[in-house]
DNA sequence: ATAAACCCTAAACCATAGTTCAGGGCAAAT
DNA sequence: ATTTGCCCTGAACTATGGTTTAGGGTTTAT
């Protein structure tokens, strides 16, 4: 006979609380899952691999309305794979510029790093300050600089 | 002079809205921005530069929190550059590890987006229904696909 | 047969990141 | 001078994604 798991068991296994388990099914995300007759959910390997689709989807950013909308076509069966494959590329878009974001991100962020770590940061941050004072000093504007 | 912006100015250029800025001077990310004598909020070139650093930090995920407390950094002057760094390298750290996770998830939705696109998409899907409902009799339990 | 470890639901609660609203001043054009 | 468009604050409200608590069954080991 095939193996099952307790909630306890997928919660280790996938890395979420028990609370957030029984949050997703409440959410309509687990409509897959069964219960035993003392109303005790039962999950099956394959309801480890929607889990496993749902824990991708989760974890590039799409919202539970959606990822229930993906599953919800998964049970309909073969008639909604047209759905299911829009509904994934546009995801899937989304994740590409969200990829885009951080690069360009974090190409701003190392530059900031570099500039902290070369031997004249101390000077170079020091002009940067004079730079906003004299800048607000035009303006009469006041001076944000903590003068302690 | 140097030219000042307007809220709805800055609003505007950082795609941001005019009660986010506003927000965000609630919470203590914008303390080197001025008010004129009638109490409205006076942006300058240096401020756009703070705001450009706090939307690449909003942007890659970090907490208002920490944003905070770089600026708060940055108003101190030179003598936080440490502490500056060290904060802009953990954040690092987490982008990079964001950057993989989108990666690792993107392959995984690649794989099912190619394989809704094959040919034989519909035997595929079938047979993955079938195995579901087969593990799910099995072990007694309800099948969990619409019959319509 | 009873304690310890699990499981359940419903409902309240929480954090984060804003948005909206009420009430009221300032500024620019007519 | 008054309308229209901006700006302000404070407080309430919203959405999202959970977590916690209260109250109560079940299962397992002793």
């Amino acid at each position: 006979m095939e193996p099952t798991f307790s909630i306890k068991d997928i919660a280790k296994y996938f890395n979420l609380s028990i609370s957030t388990i029984r949050y997703y099914d409440k959410r309509g995300l687990l409509p897959f899952v069964s219960k035993n007759d003392a109303g005790y959910r039962v999950f099956t390997r394959s309801d480890m691999a929607f889990i496993k689709t749902i824990c991708c989807l989760k974890d590039t950013g799409m919202p539970i309305r959606d990822i229930k909308q993906y599953i919800d076509y998964c049970m309909e069966g073969p008639k909604s794979i047209d759905k299911r494959k829009e509904l994934l590329l546009k995801h899937k878009q989304h994740i590409l510029m969200e990829e885009q974001t951080l690069k360009k991100n974090l190409k701003e962020i190392d530059q900031k790093i570099d500039h902290y770590t070369s031997g004249n940061a101390r000077e170079i941050v020091a002009s940067q300050v004079k730079y906003v004072q004299q800048e607000k000093k035009n303006l009469h504007l006041a001076d944000p600089f903590s003068t302690n």
